[in-house]
DNA sequence: ATAGATTTGTTCGTATGTATA
DNA sequence: GTATACATACGAACAAATCTA
């Protein structure tokens, strides 16, 4: 998926996957470098249009599989490649 | 079968087969695009006045023959037609 | 040291949609 | 025709951790 493709509410896929397809996307372009923080979850719910819930829902998807982790009160950051991909 | 053909109940033809030839005419139509949402299941039974499980046969004969496909809690979904006719 | 702002965590509720009995 | 279950999506409210002024 595109980084800047647009959430398509009627797509078969969920919204959230789509979300999390598009922050795949634009870390491994490099929007945001290993250890960085990416948006905060209102900024991503702002620039997306979308619930928070479900903005957060698309960023579990991301800690799950290890691209992502988060620190309460600090924010939401790339995780090192090594952890990502060993 | 026409695409805005009514329903008749005294028909040698079942009403699900009924409701499936008047989905599929629409969807060779146009009325719905690939990759698009039909109508809910609610939507459908509003439409053609039919019991939920009537309406429901019908969709599973076109998800049977790869024309429609479902995804739970999105909705009903109309397949590529490489998915369809290769 | 305190207050306020920011950010993630959690818990409700509402609505829609399919799946199953 | 009803009821229950599960998944998705939106909305609101509050708590806890962190940072800044």
């Amino acid at each position: 998926m595109d980084a800047d493709a647009v959430i398509d509410h009627d797509a078969p896929t969920p919204v959230y996957a789509q979300l999390a397809a598009i922050l795949r996307a634009r870390i491994e372009r490099g929007d945001w470098q290993p250890g960085r923080r990416i948006m905060s979850e209102a900024q991503l719910v702002q620039a997306y249009g979308l619930a928070r819930e479900t903005t957060r829902k698309a960023v579990r998807v991301l800690i799950e599989d290890g691209t992502l982790f988060t620190v309460p009160g600090r924010g939401t950051f790339v995780a090192e490649p090594s952890e990502t991909s060993p």
